[in-house]
DNA sequence: GCGTGATTACTCGGATACAAGATGTCCGAGTTTGAGCGG
DNA sequence: CCGCTCAAACTCGGACATCTTGTATCCGAGTAATCACGC
């Protein structure tokens, strides 16, 4: 039980991304060397960002990734769930019962933690977290 | 991102023994058929559960393992930290920055889910939770 | 009846096998921009 | 000056390769209770 590497790789670009110019497309190559990661094995991290429809690609020359909603608007739960996935962390129940109280109790401490990480929004982080005062 | 299987027997153990008749011993072969699990893959999995204090071992004819503590005293927190590991869930940062503001978030959200788990006893899910009343 | 040894029913720990998922690489294909070139 | 072509700079997606971890099994060793047997 742990958050993959790829989480981190995830939150660390969208961090990167909210702090650039607005609609301004950003190359995973520089994203890569910034963090010093594999460009290949981030861009398939950012194809699931795409895919859960947080940041936008445009191919060709000058193309990369931007945001694709308001940056104030994005929070780490989203992030998270679009690298892990929407699944419960805690899975199966081995006694018969279908309102096992041990996996109630699992899904209620998850919720705690993704109630957290769903009002922390990533420009709560950025530089440009100032501009909010 | 996920919990283990064996975090999931551990569980069910638990809270099988916490129902149980005070120092009695269960042999890992009961526990096992209870949950339709491996007995030798369970007993590993007791065996951290036995060196986090939580639980004893009787070797012999008639062994078995029983709590070690109160049974109004064991966590969710305490088992599940004796299976996964204390180590936080989120490990690394990409930026050189010791303080890395993305790694706070992360430690505060799992602190949350911990504080909950850690309030949650084995006896709050417990046929034997009534007494408490 | 009583000690002694054998048997039985357990746990313990290491070694090993297997499967799945995370991590990372490679390459071909498609797409857009922009430069170069000819009319 | 305009339009065409071509090259460059990108992303996209699938197919692999590798590594780690979780899951599970097997077996020999140790340990404690109980039973059997002989005195």
């Amino acid at each position: 039980m742990k958050f993959s590497k790829a989480t981190n790789y995830a939150l660390h670009t969208m961090v990167y991304l909210v702090q650039q110019e607005a609609n301004k497309s950003i190359g995973v190559q520089q994203i890569a060397e910034t963090f010093s990661v594999s460009p290949t094995y981030l861009s398939k991290i950012l194809t699931k960002l795409v895919k859960a429809g947080i940041i936008e690609s445009a191919s060709g020359a000058n193309g990369g990734y931007r945001l694709r909603r308001k940056r104030e608007e994005i929070s780490f739960l989203e992030v998270i769930h679009a690298i892990e996935g929407v699944n419960s962390l805690f899975t199966g129940c081995l006694n018969n019962n279908d309102q096992c109280a041990i996996q109630r109790v699992m899904f209620e401490a998850e919720g705690q933690m993704e109630h957290y990480l769903k009002e922390k929004k990533l420009i709560d982080v950025s530089v440009h977290s100032e501009m909010k005062i």
